[in-house]
DNA sequence: ATGAGTGTATTAAATGTCTTAATACAGTTA
DNA sequence: TAACTGTATTAAGACATTTAATACACTCAT
């Protein structure tokens, strides 16, 4: 389900909650669908509980997920997440192309770019 | 020259990295233009040497500036680091906008959020 | 009710990175 | 020569991440 990248400097809990809400943004796990219990998935990733725990809260913070004591935790509806997404997504890309933009790339580059990954399948 | 921000939490060497990388992109430093020494600009910032230093090795190493031992460092032309920039940038260009294109963003969101920050002045 | 499985919380220790500090050495320049 | 440059090394501290070992509360099937 996940592979952990230990080359990666970012925090293993940031890593699993980041892949985790990629599957569930992508649809690889759908509203409803029940995620593996903190400590199945620590077992998984040769990790500690308390990294998935943590990487659970952060998913439950943003509305990702929603956990049930002594049940589990469940991919929430989308109607929970899409637009903090979204807007999360945007915000990154301002920054980013702020950035370039400072750095000397003009508009038709930047938009050339985009345009391209777009196009990628 | 640089304002360092204590709440940001990547290393400080590598904020003033980036800070006298944006400057010389913008064109706020010249090629030839000297830099300050690292123990002068160590108290300027209130930092140590050492984190100065490994800065400007990181600058160095990419091609924006150019050390002498026993004189000091300078900014280098713009064909030593102009293109290496641009890459950088058009790659990071390319993570960011594939990562909002899977979470559900689509062109036309992209290529708007684009043009708006560059019709920002 | 009991036991297995769930999430949650706490405390301590280990680890690794960043940063500081104190030096020392080597090259340049007035 | 003196004062400035960059470079290198070692030690110590601070800090965040991660592990580890527990303990507690809730749910569910039996």
């Amino acid at each position: 389900m996940i592979v952990l990248d230990y080359r990666d400097k970012r925090p293993l809990n940031e890593q699993v909650a980041e892949k985790i809400m990629n599957l569930i943004a992508q649809g690889g796990l759908s509203p409803g669908e029940k995620l593996p219990s903190v400590r199945n998935l620590a077992v998984d990733l040769s990790v500690n509980p308390n990294t998935v725990q943590r990487a659970y809260s952060a998913l439950e913070e943003k509305g990702y997920i929603t956990t049930v004591t002594g049940r589990g935790n469940y991919v929430s509806e989308e109607r929970n997440w899409k637009e903090g997404l979204k807007s999360e997504m945007l915000t990154e890309v301002r920054a980013v192309i702020g950035k370039a933009k400072s750095a000397g790339i003009k508009l038709d580059e930047a938009l050339t770019c985009v345009r391209e990954v777009f196009e990628r399948d």
